[in-house]
DNA sequence: TCCGGCATGTAAGCGGTTACATGATTGC
DNA sequence: GCAATCATGTAACCGCTTACATGCCGGA
């Protein structure tokens, strides 16, 4: 039940939020914090409402919502329990790398395809979190979004990280005599 | 449905496997490649075995088990199907990496025993796999072990550079007034 | 003999997806 | 007037977890 925590970690930058916004930067690729559907998005903040973790409050920008959530004090509370009482899940579940792992079962040219994929997809990511970071609001200031920006950080050499490793991989399966300590 | 290919990773390889020692490679933390509880992965390879994507035949090792599981030409042939013709999912839900984006809620005493607990898991995964790694078995060669090989190094890099990370997660919330630029 | 590890499940329930539906508003 | 976007759902279904149950084998 952690869409509950990754709402909770959008809301508490204190910016009111409705439904349709919140739906939207989960599905935003740079800011990709949770994967998480908007049916799923909705419901959830009506449970989250209705226990008295969040409160809808007078919509600001759009006439068309039906209002805008906040974290409410019992809200903060229980991001404060969640983040200092209970173990965080470390257990992984990575599409993209699963498919690298088994990059061994193809040859040379199919590989190459595999490898490509996931670089054009590196590549377009670091360039968005550089963007990202590049063009910082200046009002993004203060304790709260500092954390948020350090993460910018490390998911951008991450990035480039994979990157270099990505092209290894490609050295190590292309030599297959050339011994592995030496390229990695 | 990601688990049944997460079992043909594991499978690929050509070794006979039960129930049981793959349920203890899903367990394990520093070959983790997919999360997975045991009730989960029988029932799976139940499924596959019926759909014809795996086979059971009879067990080496152990006489209590029902027997081993090997892949078969269609589970080859569906394990090059969901490689090439299959978009990666990079959608992420990494727990852990949800608190640290968090974290700007937390004052520096509560916040640094959460990078306490990060640091800790870091520094027990990356000598675990510095450990398998030195101790790699010499029959693990060929170009399927390779690629697995390979994903241990990137995942060894990843912890290292996390836990560089991490540190100057600390550097930046303890000194609220220096330019992030200067510590990233 | 009994305990711990091996080996495989059942049943209930929650979390999450996919496909589809609906209405309201803005801009051309 | 029409399309695109905004905004919020319903319904059915699947994946996955948790708690519990069962039996077998080997060693102290």
């Amino acid at each position: 039940m952690a869409l509950k925590h990754a709402i909770m970690t959008h809301l508490m930058r204190g910016l009111p939020r409705n439904g349709y916004e919140l739906v939207q930067y989960f599905a935003m690729d740079y800011e990709r914090l949770w994967k998480a559907s908007a049916t799923q998005v909705y419901a959830e903040l009506s449970r989250m409402a209705e226990s008295g973790l969040l409160e809808l409050v007078e919509n600001r920008a759009s006439s068309r919502s039906h209002g805008d959530y906040i974290l409410t004090d019992a809200g903060r509370q229980e991001l404060e329990r969640w983040l200092l009482h209970t173990e965080a899940d470390h257990g992984v579940r990575d599409d993209s790398l699963l498919k690298l792992i088994a990059i061994g079962a193809l040859d040379d040219e199919q590989a190459q395809i595999l490898i490509g994929n996931e670089q054009a997809y590196y590549r377009r990511r670091a360039l968005a979190l550089e963007k990202r970071l590049a063009e910082w609001p200046e009002e993004h200031e203060g304790r709260i979004w500092r954390g948020r920006r350090a993460i910018f950080h490390l998911w951008l050499v991450q990035a480039r990280q994979t990157l270099e490793w990505l092209e290894k991989l490609e050295t190590c399966l292309k030599n297959p005599d050339m011994p592995m300590d030496e390229i990695f």
